[in-house]
DNA sequence: GTCTATACGAAGATAGAC
DNA sequence: GTCTATCTTCGTATAGAC
């Protein structure tokens, strides 16, 4: 079945991009590391390496976006989602001895030299990044914070979990992650009972 | 003048790092844009590309870190240190329409294959990341939090910045860093207020 | 769909002249 | 200190057979 191959050849771009960034990653590395068959990249993406990174990039981020949803809809809380979104952080980067962060970061901090490719590449990111501050703003607007707060609000969780995962990749740590933790939980708590 | 051309060098690496990441940017793209002599890379640096990233990271790590203890020392006002952090990274943002980012966390992002890289690379950027922790912290246990709190708290600040820096340069906007920097100050003022 | 072979450029690094 | 030339490896991508 060539679907597999395709997944395989996504999810192995996935993990490869988040540890070593958008240029560290090769198509090379990627057909190793899937095992995939060497003549059929350019078969199954045609655009070669920039297809392969945005739609690895999509799979990965719209992972989340289904997860904040689904702890965010209805009864849900928000307080759980920010909990859950640190979990999935903290075991990548526990699993992969910190040297694996998040693959959309990954892709977003760096800016390729050809245009083309760089508009592309930020138009998945932003719309990954664009999701994940909908899904969030949501949850909390559900529970009565106005709109306006509720996306800055929104920003600031999302913002800083992926910041204190760059921090822990550097000090090999978890602590930047858990004390981001701790804040996030406080101030939500806080902000969702009009304390703040 | 030697010594010029060292720092033209290492001036050069880091712009070229908070744009194009540190597998993205290579010795000769840093001779090119620092108009050095080709022949005296490796004269200035032995190591080659390994301790010129170092250097880099160290430079642009430290002005920081001077930036914040400016701030925050004294009769100082850790509020204004925020804001200036803030205001340091949207000025590179729009100045590089949204192409550079912060150099620092631009290496700690990427893991190199390369283990002796790597280790030496992460320790730069650990160390540059709780000088920062370090500076912010003093400036808020200065001002009555005790320094526990402080310390998560300042860990808080340096993450969403950096995360917002992230997604701006997805979004082509200043629209998270704003939204964070509004979410930061009114924090700050509620946690020195001992309101929260 | 998948193979092997290969084109072609760019990467990091070094040698040896000046 | 700086030059030019070059070694070697690795990168993306393609060609053409099977």
């Amino acid at each position: 079945m060539s679907s597999d191959t395709r997944e395989k050849m996504v999810m192995s771009t996935a993990l490869l991009l988040r540890e070593h960034g958008l240029t560290g990653t090769s198509v090379r590395d990627v057909i190793d590391h899937s095992g995939a068959p060497r003549g059929s990249i350019y078969h199954h993406f045609p655009d070669g390496k920039v297809q392969l990174v945005e739609e690895a990039v999509a799979l990965a981020g719209d992972a989340i976006t289904s997860g904040i949803r689904q702890l965010t809809s209805e009864d849900g809380d928000p307080v759980a989602a920010i909990r859950t979104f640190v979990s999935v952080m903290r075991h990548v980067l526990v699993s992969t001895d910190f040297r694996g962060g998040c693959p959309v970061v990954a892709v977003a901090a760096e800016s390729p030299a050809d245009r083309e490719e760089q508009v592309r590449l930020s138009n998945v990111t932003a719309r990954v990044f664009t999701d994940w501050n909908a899904a969030m703003a949501e949850g909390l607007v559900a529970k009565g914070i106005e709109p306006a707060r509720a996306k800055s609000l929104a920003t600031l969780l999302i913002a800083s979990i992926e910041g204190a995962v760059v921090m822990c990749r550097a000090q090999h740590s978890t602590v930047p992650l858990d004390d981001v933790e701790s804040e996030l939980v406080a101030l939500a708590t806080n902000s969702l009972d009009g304390l703040v």
